[in-house]
DNA sequence: AGTATCCTGGAA
DNA sequence: TTCCAGGATACT
């Protein structure tokens, strides 16, 4: 889905135009993919939003959450109202149209007649009704939990693979496939480095160079390179500023040597093989 | 540690 | 027709 960039863009927007409204009604078109009971919410006004990881919450009045996850291809569209919504939008898989689209899993309303379209074509993504929110057992990028100490903890004691344990979400919350390439070629490692392999300055570079990435897709508004939109349906811009994700053949940016692609735990690495030499 | 699985549709 | 996809889990 969406990686932290992306949801955190989307909760931006988002909490200028729905914290403080009411919802009025939840209509459900994927049954799988709406978890709990939504009569509990209806009627209910949303105080504040909240992310940790790649995981949005909506904090509710008497103690009620509604948790989010995109996954791979998850939208949340906002229109002012959602009886007239259309979004003119050009990247694959949702085209120009009306809502609810052939995508649209639930409609949340409110009582002014805006709302939510959670739109998903693979179906992956939910949301859940619940008491407290959904829990998060790592710290979050952006969080003050994620310094170097704890860094530099989870590095050294772990035998897997630099790539595999930065998109451990149990580990870091909020790195995927986009940002975790990315920052190891910044970084200049290769993905399949032993995590207990690092050194002191490897360690603080690659803890650096998450922050940096991080925030520079935040900066662009999130990587619209598949099916990701703000929820005005506008697109992010991180990918036309993509370090070796999505590049293979490419140029290195630093070096011109083609970008590498394998593949590694059923995801795709990309990564330069003269700037990011294998182990030490 | 690797692979299958949940889904759908665009690209090669 | 086959491969591919910002995720995460459940298997062998």
């Amino acid at each position: 889905m969406p990686e932290l960039p992306e949801v955190e863009t989307i909760r931006l927007y988002l909490s200028s135009k729905i914290v403080g409204k009411t919802i009025s009604k939840i209509d459900i078109l994927t049954k799988k993919q709406f978890i709990g009971e939504p009569q509990k919410i209806i009627g209910h006004k949303i105080t504040g939003i909240i992310r940790r990881g790649k995981i949005l919450t909506f904090v509710l009045e008497k103690d009620w959450f509604l948790n989010i996850h995109l996954k791979l291809t998850g939208q949340l569209l906002y229109a002012a109202n959602v009886n007239k919504a259309v979004f003119n939008h050009k990247i694959p898989f949702v085209k120009t149209q009306k809502m609810p689209s052939s995508t649209t899993r639930v409609i949340i309303t409110f009582t002014d007649q805006s709302g939510l379209f959670f739109n998903d074509l693979r179906k992956f993504g939910w949301l859940k009704v619940s008491r407290q929110p959904e829990k998060v057992k790592a710290p979050d990028v952006l969080s003050p939990d994620f310094n170097l100490p704890y860094f530099a903890k989870i590095l050294w004691v772990s035998k897997k693979p630099i790539k595999v344990l930065l998109m451990d979400q149990e580990k870091i919350a909020g790195l995927g496939n986009i940002y975790t390439n990315d920052a190891l070629f910044l970084a200049k490692i290769h993905p399949l480095r032993k995590a207990c392999s690092f050194n002191q300055k490897e360690t603080e570079t690659l803890y650096q160079k998450i922050i940096d990435v991080i925030k520079e897709g935040l900066r662009w508004k999130g990587s619209s390179d598949v099916a990701y939109l703000l929820p005005d349906a506008t697109t992010g811009r991180y990918q036309n500023h993509f370090k070796v994700y999505g590049r293979e053949g490419e140029p290195c940016l630093v070096c011109a040597t083609p970008i590498k692609r394998f593949k590694h735990h059923g995801r795709s690495s990309f990564f330069c093989p003269k700037c990011q030499k294998k182990w030490i």
